[in-house]
DNA sequence: TTGTACGCGTTATCAT
DNA sequence: ATGATAACGCGTACAA
C-alpha cells in the first residue's frame, strides 16, 4: 500500500467524467445521447455509433470502453433518431377491427411473435368496424412504419395508396378484389367442399345447413363450397336455414330442418361453432338424437377458444399460426427487397379437426393430405 | 375569351413548380418533406409547420395556400422527426404475454380503443411467459414510447428501471409487491368472497370447489376469499378437489367431491368456466342432478369468450373493458403531468352474470351494488 | 481502425 | 403573422 497520491487511471478518469456528465445531464434536464457516451469514454461520438452497430469495424478495446460508459451512463440508442437517417422504422402497422382481434386472439398474438424474431415491432391499429379503415391510415402514412398488414378489406384506391407511397402491404385474411396485392389467406369455398366431400364419402346423404346472417363474405363461401360439392355429387339439396351465430340459433335451427324435411337429417353443417354447440345440444338432450351415430354435426369454422371450452366439435379451423407466420415472412421480404417483390398470394387449406360428433370418411383429398 | 397568352396566374406557378418539385423528389429518391411544400406554396419551411400544428397562429390565406400544395404532394408530417424534437412519440408500449392474449382478448382491444382516442398508439410487445418480460424492456427504452402498460409481474429492479428512466408505467391485472407503482386491477380475494356470500345466502350450506393446478397466484386468491367467508359464515369447510382448468376436469372434480362428501353438495365452485361446463354436463346429462335446483354450479372467473359459447353459466367477470378504460387514463394523466402524479391502484369488483346454473340470493353486498 | 463533418425532417425560439 | 436559424440524436461518407 503507498501512502502516495496514486496518479490518475484510466479508469479513474473515466469515473470522473462520467459523474461530471450525469451531474450535467440532471442540470440540462436532457437524455442520454451517444455523445455523452463518447465524452465519458475519451472517444468520438460515431465510435459509440459503429460499437451499436453490429459488424462494424471496431477495435475490442474500443467496443469495450464505449460499452463500460454507455453501461455507466445507461446509454440505450434512440430508434426515432435512427429511423430518421436509416429510413428504417423497424416497425411494422397490423389493422385489425375489434371482433376479429375477438375471435382470433392468436393471429394477433403470433403475427407479433414473427414479426419480433424478424426485428420489427407491431405498431397496432384497431377499427371498431372493417369499413373503418380509411380513418387509420393517415396515421400509417406519419408513423414511418416499414410496413402493414391489414385484416379488412380494402378499396381500391386504398391499395393504390400504398403503391403510390411504395409501402409494403399484406392482406391478411380477406380477399380483394380487382387488384394484385400480397396477401395470405385461407380458401373457404374450399372449407365449404371439403366437409362435404368427407361427410357424404360416410356415406351422409341429406344435409342442413344453419346458415349466419347475411352479410359475411367468408361464411357464405363456406356454404357455397358446401352445396355446389353436394351438387356435383348428386345428392340432394340441402335445407338451409339462417341463424345468427348464437347458441339458441343452433337449437332451434336444427328444429326447423328437421320441421322443413319431416325427418332427421343425416348431417347439419354449422355457420360457427356456437351454433354447433346448440345444435348439438338441443339434438342430444332434448331430441335424443344420437351423435354422431344417427347424426352428424360438424362447425363451418372453429374459433381458438372452441378448442378449450371444447365439447369436441368436429370441425374445421383456419390454420392461423401457419398465416401468421406467412405473412410476416411475406412482408418481411417485401421490406427487405425495396419493393422489387411482386405481390403475391398464398392460400391455405383448412385444418379438419376431428372431433367426436361426426362420421367422416377417410382422407382423400390430397390437399388434406399435404 | 382572349387568344393573348395569360399572365402567370399563382394557381399556374404553383402547379408548374408542383410538378418540377415531384420530378425532383423521383429523381433524387428522396422523401416529400415539409420543405418541398414550403417551395411549391411558395412560403417558408416553418410556416408549414405551423399550418399542421393545431392551434398555431396562421392566417387563412397562408392555410389554404399551404394545405393546397401537401395535398397536391401527398405530404403527412413525419412522426419520427418530431418526436426527436418534441421528445413526444405518441407511442404507448403495452406488454402482453401470449396466454393472456388468448384468454382476454378484449383487453388489449379497448386498451388500443382508449389510448387511441387519447392520441396514442399502441406498440405491442408479447412474451411468452410472464416471466420474459425482461427481454422487451430494452426495445421498450429504444422505441421511446411515451409510457407503458404492463400485463406481468415485475421484479423491484425492473420498477425501479422504470423510474430512472422517468417513464410512465402502469401495471395491468397483476400484483406488484413492496413497492408503491400505479396499477388497475381486479380484486381477486373479493371474487371468491362475494360468490360465497352470495350462494350461502341463498341456502347453500356445503361447498365443493374445483381448483386449478397450483401455480396460478390469481386464482389461489379466489379460493381463499371464498373459504375465508364460508368460515367467516360458520358454514362446513369445503371440500377442494384439484384440476387441470380443462373440461375433463370438471365432471371428474365433481365426482370426487360427491365421493369424498358421500352426497351431492349444494354448490360447486369451479376454477374457470371450461371445468363449470364440465361439471354441469357431467351433473345434468351423466348424474341427472338437476342444476340449479338440487345443485348450483358457478365459475370463478370468466374469460369473454365464455358469453359466446355460452351455456349460461353462471360466473365472475372481470370488468375488462372499465379496466382498459381505467389503465389508459392513469396512464394518460401520468404523461401529461410529467411525473408528478403520484403512483396509484386502482381496484375493480368483479361482475357478477347471472346465468341458469345457481342460485343465488338478492344483493346486499353495497360494492356490488355501486 | 478512428475521427470529422454533414444530413435526416421536424419543432421551437427569436427576430421582424 | 411570418421567416431565419438552431436544436433534436443518430448514421455514414470521407479523410486520416
Amino acid at each position: 500500500m503507498r501512502k502516495t497520491r496514486t496518479p490518475p487511471t484510466d479508469e479513474g478518469v473515466a469515473a470522473a467524467r462520467l459523474a461530471h456528465c450525469k451531474a450535467a445531464l440532471v442540470r440540462e434536464n436532457r437524455r442520454v445521447t451517444s455523445y455523452d457516451v463518447a465524452l465519458v469514454a475519451g472517444v468520438s461520438q460515431s465510435a459509440v455509433s459503429r460499437c451499436f452497430k453490429p459488424g462494424a469495424s471496431v477495435s475490442p478495446s474500443m467496443h469495450a470502453r464505449v460499452m463500460a460508459a454507455a453501461t455507466g451512463l445507461d446509454y440505450i440508442p434512440n430508434a426515432a433518431a435512427r429511423s430518421l437517417i436509416t429510413r428504417r422504422s423497424n416497425m411494422v402497422a397490423v389493422v385489425l377491427c375489434h371482433v376479429s382481434s375477438l375471435y382470433h386472439p392468436e393471429a394477433l398474438a403470433e403475427l407479433s411473435r414473427q414479426l419480433a424474431r424478424r426485428g420489427k415491432r407491431v405498431l397496432l391499429f384497431t377499427v371498431q368496424h372493417e369499413a373503418d379503415v380509411e380513418q387509420v391510415l393517415g396515421d400509417i402514412w406519419e408513423y414511418q412504419v416499414d410496413g402493414a398488414i391489414i385484416a379488412a378489406p380494402l378499396s381500391n384506391e386504398q391499395v393504390q395508396e400504398f403503391e403510390r407511397r411504395r409501402l409494403p402491404l399484406v392482406v391478411f385474411n380477406r380477399n380483394v378484389r380487382d387488384r394484385t396485392v400480397s396477401s395470405v389467406l385461407c380458401d373457404q369455398y374450399e372449407t365449404g367442399r371439403l366437409l362435404a366431400t368427407r361427410l357424404a364419402g360416410a356415406g351422409h346423404r341429406q344435409f342442413g345447413i344453419v346458415a349466419g346472417p347475411e352479410g359475411s363474405a367468408l361464411a357464405s363461401e363456406r356454404r357455397a363450397g358446401a352445396c355446389d360439392r353436394l351438387q356435383e355429387l348428386g345428392l340432394p339439396a340441402p335445407v338451409v336455414v339462417p341463424g345468427q351465430f348464437d347458441y339458441a340459433s343452433g337449437g332451434s335451427g336444427l328444429r326447423e330442418i328437421i320441421g322443413t324435411l319431416g325427418r332427421v337429417p343425416d348431417a347439419v353443417l354449422c355457420g360457427n361453432d356456437v351454433m354447433a354447440l346448440g345444435c348439438l345440444d338441443t339434438a342430444r338432450h332434448a331430441l335424443r338424437i344420437d351423435v354422431p351415430r344417427a347424426m352428424s354435426v360438424v362447425a363451418f369454422d372453429a374459433v381458438e377458444p372452441a378448442s378449450w371450452l371444447s365439447c369436441d366439435v368436429t370441425t374445421l379451423r383456419q390454420p392461423m399460426h401457419n398465416m401468421a407466420l406467412a405473412a410476416a415472412d411475406l412482408l418481411t421480404s417485401m421490406i427487405e427487397s425495396q419493393g422489387s417483390h411482386l405481390p403475391e398470394k398464398r392460400v391455405f387449406a383448412p385444418q379438419l379437426v376431428e372431433g367426436s360428433t361426426a362420421r367422416l370418411a377417410p382422407i382423400r383429398d390430397t390437399w388434406l393430405a399435404a
